[in-house]
RNA sequence: GGCCCGUUGGAGAAGCGGCUUAACUCAUAUCCCUUUCAAGGAUACAUCCAUGGGUUCGAAUCCCGUACGGGUCACCA
């Protein structure tokens, strides 16, 4: 009669570790008081999500607030997944949203004494407690094949009772050691089953740090922790890994708390404590009025990528991921007079249940907010910073005269209330195009929009006389006041009262006058500061705008 | 299908048995300011908290059923 231990020996000859030996490799971090521990543990199957980038920033913040660590776990055991090159894409988005772990995972290297960070490379370290967890008789080798499995499925299917592997159907769960030993050495394949001791009719509680306590049935089936492929599946890295890196709070979506109970039984059966959970709620989006995940394939917003090619600043995406994780944020900005992470506690306690619709409204106006708290100096190195990675056509016009676009970047900001047009950097390029003598000729030939009840001859006198004899300075005041003069000798109403109580004995009133220097200035009845415009294209340019306009 | 989680205006939400005539923010609309636009200021927008019962002097708030939405039942995470 074989036992446990011999088992196990045939199992892994080659594991001589023990747990106690790796308990010595990884001992407890030495925190104060209440640090959590927390980490972002994605597999490099694609692109960084939106839902993903929201999860991590929020073990980030709640590691850096309790003085804490927060790391970074490659999950790679999934072989057949992983896309080469994914990680590193994990890694450069996260740099650009500030939002990297001082400790985990790197391409470059591990940085850590809680490593390797990266699953594919633990594969050791999972042998010791898988052996463990057959000598003592929790887990065992199943010889099923996927064949065999889609028959016992098939089966249950027609006799309706819940599909998986357990109980009577876990068909090579009561096999004796002898058995398993002989076909080990005849060379069938196998997997290592976790023995679950639970009971499928009962209850039991755990407790998560958004939901409160949560009541799910037991799982009573044996999952699969050690794959053909010698990597472990998710539920025993998780297990295992969290464990030895000491791993206080684990935040992660809300589709895994129906395998919860599966975990906490396989901390039970390590004699391990498990770590405080938080399941989160995942981001929807509303699709011809039903909600559903943000989805990689329909929604661009899904992917990270999207609002750095866009241009959303970082902050405004992560001020608003905040609004949505926390709902006392926003009135904690309101109060505070600004729109920043900054100095606010993250709780738990404060999420909704519930997945968020994505807003690109409300992230529009978060970024807009985000881009207006900016001092110039800031705000055009990110713009610059921008055009390098994402935008060439912004980097040649910034390129062509930097001080030029800088001027240009601060209009209207130079004050309490800062002008807020932009809500990402990418709707720079066409606000601005005016600006360059190129892009304004194309704007001219496509035709001028000037106002169809002046006739040319009237608009091209106003216009010369305006260029020539305007004050081009020294400030705001003077020139306006300058051009009303002017207008006034064209028949344009200087004061809008009297427009209006006798709009027959005027051509207009300033706004129709103004109007119409706009027009020619910018190719465009909107605009932002007039003046502020003149002062940056020049005297001369100007000038000369006006004075070609209608040619 | 079993099990789990959820359901307050177009969106994010506050609310934790009487203080609610249901905060606050975005969006939308109107008005004001104004040389246009953006911004800013003001006002409007849930007769009611998915729904049906119940408990209570009193319920958005507690209990039960129903509906709807989401999740999960892999050698994927």
């Amino acid at each position: 009669m074989i036992s446990n231990e011999e088992l196990a020996d045939l199992l892994f000859p080659e594991v001589t570790e023990t747990l106690e030996d790796l308990e010595k490799r990884f001992p407890p971090r030495n925190l104060p008081e209440g640090a959590e521990v927390t980490r972002f543990a994605p597999s490099p199957t694609g692109f960084l999500h939106t839902g993903s980038l929201f999860t991590e920033m929020i073990a980030y913040y709640v590691a850096k607030q309790s003085h804490g660590v927060f790391f970074f776990r490659l999950e790679d055991t999934d072989t057949k997944r992983t896309i080469p090159g994914a990680a590193k894409d994990l890694i450069d988005q996260l740099r650009e949203f500030n939002l990297v772990h001082e400790e985990g995972y790197f391409p470059e290297g591990d940085v850590g004494a809680y490593g390797p960070y990266q699953q594919s490379k633990r594969a050791d370290i999972y042998k010791v407690g898988i052996k463990h967890l057959l000598k003592i008789g929790r887990a065992y080798p199943d010889f099923c094949s996927s064949e065999d499995l889609e028959k016992i499925r098939k089966a249950q299917e027609e006799s309706k009772v819940v599909p998986g592997y357990y109980g009577i159907y876990a068909r090579d769960r009561n096999l004796t050691n002898d058995e398993r030993a002989a076909r080990i050495k005849a060379g069938e394949p196998w997997v290592i089953r976790f023995k679950s001791l639970s009971d499928h009719d009962r209850k039991m509680v755990f407790h998560d740090e958004i939901r409160g306590d949560l009541e799910i049935q037991e799982n009573d089936i044996d999952v699969v922790i050690y794959k053909s492929d010698g990597l472990p599946t998710y539920h025993f890295a998780h297990v295992m890994d969290d464990h030895f890196m000491h791993t206080t709070l684990v935040s992660r979506g809300e589709e895994w708390i129906p395998s919860t109970p599966t975990h906490l039984e396989l901390f039970s059966a390590f004699g391990w404590k498990a770590p405080k959970y938080a399941h989160l709620p995942v981001i929807m989006k509303l699709d011809h009025g039903n909600k559903r995940k943000l989805s990689k394939r329909k929604d661009p917003e899904a992917a990270v990528s999207f609002f750095l090619k866009e241009g959303y600043p970082v902050e405004g995406v992560k001020i608003y991921l905040m609004s949505i994780a926390n709902s006392n944020f926003e009135e904690w900005c309101i109060a505070n007079k600004k729109y920043t992470l900054d100095g606010f506690t993250f709780s738990f306690g404060k999420m909704s249940l519930d997945g968020a619709l994505f807003d690109l409204d409300k992230l529009s106006y978060f970024s807009k907010e985000a881009i207006a708290g900016m001092d110039i100096d800031h705000f055009f190195a990110e713009v610059e910073d921008y055009a390098k990675k994402y935008n060439p056509e912004l980097l040649a016009r910034i390129d062509e005269d930097p001080s030029y676009f800088k001027k240009i970047l601060n209009i209207e900001r130079d004050r309490p209330n800062p002008r807020k047009d932009y809500a990402k950097f990418s709707d720079i390029v066409p606000a601005t195009r005016f600006f360059f003598d190129d892009e304004y000729a194309k704007i001219k030939a496509a035709g001028l929009p000037f106002d169809e009840k002046f006739d040319k001859a009237f608009i091209k006198e106003y216009l010369d006389d305006i260029a020539l004899n305007m004050a081009y300075g020294p400030d705001e005041a003077t020139w306006w006041n300058s051009v009303k003069e002017i207008s006034a000798k064209h028949g344009f109403a200087t004061v809008n009262r009297e427009y209006k109580a006798n709009p027959e004995a005027f051509k207009g009133n300033m706004a129709a006058a103004s109007s119409l220097i706009r027009v020619a200035l910018t190719g465009s009845k909107d605009s932002p500061s007039m003046y502020e415009i003149i002062s940056i294209i020049g005297k001369d340019r100007v000038a000369k705008r006006l004075q070609s306009a209608l040619d």
